[in-house]
RNA sequence: GCGAGAAUGGCGGAAUUGGUAGACGCGCUGGAUUUAGGAUCCAGUGGGGUAACCCGUGGGGGUUCAAGUCCCCCUUCUCGCACCA
């Protein structure tokens, strides 16, 4: 017996779970619960790498030992299969994207059966499918109807090669990262989300989550909660006024001029004739930057700016100071125009010296702030009644102030803006909406539920530059439910629509009748543990949390949070060769590549590339396909080593050898469980048994912690122990398949029966850790001199101190040490060490 | 620029949270065996030295009987955020 046959033995394994409906989710509702989740996948059309399959691997070992502790699981797994990729891969293969996405999906789905992961496929669902997206609208019409849906002309990025509105992160410089296409800023009608409405619970939610630190900070930043004060500038002049916002009132004596928004909508009114035509040119300039571009500068970029020609008022002194428009002020945050205090503020200090405008300071102790502006504390002078004070409290004695006299009060603002909800694609979810001719929006009734896409080969916008969906024409012709004539919205839901509350149809997935079952929604709410990358640390459980908490207000689900404990599982980085030194040249495949001297060289040519190891990927040519991997190690060799590479939470580097060496250890296990020295009764070894309760315990451990690397390395010291045993007990292997069976399935379902046993394994009783197998009798104990170590005593582990300091004074090498000095103090660590220290 | 985290053999990583640094695995070296090409098994493997010993956790200081671990300074890397008033 050498190497077992993974060939013969995952796919009757596999099989034999499919039969059986080994992995139907429990119907026991009096066993404690376990939610494990995935981040369910987008299919796209390259399908997986063995980067993928790391997190699914993790919460499968979850599950399998879950099960095996008593409880009934969850575990689940579908596909977020809306979404632009598959619709631009429709069009360059002039096939429908229901189709593409259909065949994607199989691709996925016959990778991942391929690992053994224990998800109950009769719960798989598609966000594509039109019995889910019935439920996502029919959610959408509850977000409306509780008023939180409203439209509104927002400034977007349009591009129009694609004849679509793009998120700010897709776009850079002015073009869609992927294609290069130029994006244009237009301001266009679009389905907004009142998210700001949520911003303080989002926040205080996130406390009492078992989420990475650094994800809810993310979160925190991004909702950006400041409070200040806002008021109301007024116009010399006129009648017109503005209001600001500022997180520091106690600065505003040292205010020398104010600035607007180039888009604020007072520009136009005040600008005086003589600025006219610059005020134009530079506001023009402006509108054709992104938000991203024009917030993607450093702090310190130089300053653009043009002035109004017109003045305003400091409320709090009456000084007349000149008003400004920049775009270092942003127009979508707080009220679109600051007072400005160059010498504590560093931006304002960067635009007057770029000016030439006054700069006067109001906090003293730090240096000149003609030269630098000066953030720090200190007391307030030429300042009126807030000389003397320090910021905190000249901050609340201003902002009394101006509530006394009208001028505005203490606020709260928030970064996070209202969530663009509409896109103009084809390939997602129709809005359940319709527009009457005058102008009235009517909800689609829920019986009329869903909206099905219609179906349309042309994706692109029509030609007056509505969405896809108008071509349509039938399609988008309807009849309100009290028989007026309507169009039906064009525009489609964006991608996160889907994944937004996927967690909840898991539940009861083929529920017809509601998009979950409230009592089970009740037992299996929240989800337990949450795997996937950080990439969606923000926008993704952002999102998600906000349209819980809003189910949650309507009392349609059961908690106030979705998702209890959030684990982010690291990348898996592979070599990628590249021709030139930036990675920016032609990539290649590794076995296109050989070393030569220190370097590497292309075989076909003998051109230099460069080595980095660089994120998997298929367009850098450095993928590896678990195909492979189960094809020649197995699949449970593979899933051992994802998870043996490292930390789950770190980045790693793929090394094919590294399953092989994890292959080794299963077959050396499936060598042990095979060998002629094995024994029904007990075995009498300490060793061993210390090696196996070791391992239990480490494993067990492993399931909270999701430390899965050191628990496989303790599974290795137990074989490696246990074949030097000249005789092995059944009772050991028993123990040993149990815990070694959800990192490698099916080997161990091969090795249960091996034992005499009849049912799968899945849902045999977790081993427990005897502590009393883990005592040892004697201990190996370090002797330092002067903390450096000289030799090691075998004692006791019993002994006392005094008898741990005899043998360590006695051991052959210490005693020279001591004859040549003078013995000043005794350090006994029991169970650890001895330090004696010795001066000569 | 700001914030967070990290730096340990040729490589991935361990180290009971102040107590024998380098577990486990990869790779490498030697050996065994082979129906030989990539398999399997056994042994060795931080560096230096014949040795006793010496040196070693990014660099420099410090605390301590004892520091990878705690404190201060510096360097490098990764990840967020990036004119949010």
């Amino acid at each position: 017996m050498e190497r077992y046959d993974h060939r013969t033995i995952e796919p009757r394994w596999q099989k034999f779970w499919a039969d059986n409906d080994t992995f139907a989710t429990d119907t026991d509702r009096s066993k404690p619960k376990y939610y494990v989740l995935d981040m369910f996948p987008y299919p796209s059309g390259s399908g997986l790498h063995v980067g993928h399959p790391k997190g699914y691997v993790a919460t499968d070992v979850v599950a399998r030992a879950k099960r095996m502790q008593g409880f009934s699981v969850l575990r689940v797994m579908g596909w977020d299969s809306f979404g632009l990729p598959s619709e631009r891969q429709a069009v360059r293969e002039g096939k429908h994207p229901s189709e593409i996405t259909e065949r994607n999906i199989g691709t996925f789905k016959g990778q991942l059966s391929g690992l053994g992961l224990s998800y109950d496929w009769g719960r798989e669902l598609a966000t594509s499918d039109e019995k889910y997206y019935r439920w996502t609208q029919w959610i959408f019409l509850k977000l409306y109807e509780a008023g939180l849906a409203y439209q509104a002309d927002v400034p977007v990025n349009w591009c129009p090669a694609l004849g679509t509105v793009l998120a700010n992160e897709e776009v850079k410089d002015g073009k869609y990262v992927e294609t290069g296409d130029p994006v244009e800023r237009r301001s266009m009608k679009q389905w907004m989300f009142k998210i700001t409405k949520y911003a303080e619970q989002l926040l205080d939610g996130l406390d009492d989550l078992d989420w990475p630190e650094g994800v809810k900070q993310m979160q925190r930043e991004w909702i950006g909660r400041s409070e200040g004060a806002q008021f109301a500038f007024s116009v010399a002049d006129s009648d017109a006024s503005f209001e600001v916002f500022t997180t520091r009132p106690d600065t505003l004596f040292g205010c020398t001029y104010a600035v607007l928004a180039p888009e604020h909508p007072l520009v136009d009114s005040v600008t005086t004739d003589a600025q006219r035509e610059a005020v134009a040119a530079y506001r023009t300039r402006a509108a054709n930057m992104s938000d991203r571009d024009r917030t993607s500068q450093a702090i310190d970029a130089p300053k653009t700016g043009c002035f109004t020609g017109a003045y305003c008022i400091n409320p709090v002194n009456g000084d007349k100071v000149p008003l400004w428009i920049a775009d270092y002020v942003l127009a979508s945050y707080g009220t679109g125009a600051v007072f400005a205090c160059p010498s504590h503020d560093e931006r304002d200090h960067a635009f007057a010296k770029t000016f030439d405008l006054p700069i006067v300071e109001v906090v003293s102790g730090g240096d000149d702030v003609q030269a630098a502006a000066y953030i720090g504390d200190g007391p307030h002078v030429n300042s009126g009644f807030l000389d003397g004070l320090d910021i905190d409290a000249a901050k609340t004695k201003i902002i009394a102030w101006l509530e006394e006299n009208g001028h505005g009060k203490g606020t709260i603002q928030y970064r996070l803006r209202d969530w663009l909800f509409s896109r103009q694609r084809y390939w997602g979810e129709p809005f359940p909406l319709m527009e009457t001719e005058d102008g009235e929006i009517v909800p689609v009734p829920e019986s009329d539920l869903p909206v099905k896409l219609p179906e349309l080969m042309d994706f692109q916008p029509t030609a007056d530059g509505r969405p896809p969906l108008a071509r349509a024409e039938e399609w988008a012709k309807t009849t309100t439910p009290d028989g007026r004539p309507a169009m039906r919205e064009t525009n489609t839901m964006p991608q996160w629509a889907g994944s937004c509350w996927y967690y909840l149809r898991f539940i009861s997935p083929n529920n017809e009748e509601a998009a979950w079952d409230t009592e089970e929604e009740n037992y299996w709410m929240p989800v337990d543990l949450y795997v996937g990358g950080t990439e969606h640390a923000v926008l993704h459980l952002l999102y998600s949390r906000f349209w819980h908490k809003v189910l949650y207000d309507l009392g349609l689900v059961s908690t106030s949070e979705p998702f209890q404990r959030l684990f982010n599982q690291g990348m898996i980085h592979s070599m990628s060769y590249n021709d030139s030194p930036d990675g920016r040249g032609k990539f290649y495949y590794p076995n296109e590549v050989e070393e030569k001297g220190e370097g590497w060289v292309a075989k076909a040519d003998g051109r230099e590339v460069f080595t980095k190891v660089m994120k998997m990927s298929k367009s850098r040519y450095n993928v590896t396909n678990p195909d492979d991997m189960c094809e020649r190690f197995g699949a449970d060799a593979l899933r051992l080593y994802e998870l043996f590479m490292g930390p789950l939470e770190d980045g790693a580097m793929w090394e094919d050898s590294g399953v092989a060496g994890t292959r080794r250890f299963l077959d050396k296990a499936n060598r042990l469980a095979h060998g002629d020295n094995v024994v029904d009764g007990p075995v009498e070894n300490k060793d061993v048994e210390r090696a196996l309760h070791l391992a239990i315990g480490k494993v067990s451990d492993a399931i909270q912690s999701l430390r899965f690397n050191t628990a496989i390395s303790e599974m290795m010291i137990f074989v490696n122990e246990a074949l030097k045993a000249d005789k092995v007990s059944k009772l050991w292997l028993r123990d040993f398949v149990r815990i070694l069976s959800p990192f490698a399935p099916h080997l161990c379902e091969e090795l249960w029966r091996g034992l005499g046993e009849t049912e799968t394994i899945a849902f045999a009783a977790w081993p427990e850790v005897d502590e009393s197998k883990l005592v040892v009798d004697t201990i190996t104990l370090a002797v330092q001199v002067n903390g450096k170590m000289r030799a090691t005593v075998e004692i006791s582990a019993t002994a006392s101190k005094d008898e741990i300091l005899e043998a360590a004074k006695t051991s052959p090498k210490i005693t020279k040490y001591l004859e040549g000095g003078t013995l000043r103090r005794e350090i006994v660590v029991p169970g650890r060490l001895v330090n004696l220290v010795i001066t000569p």
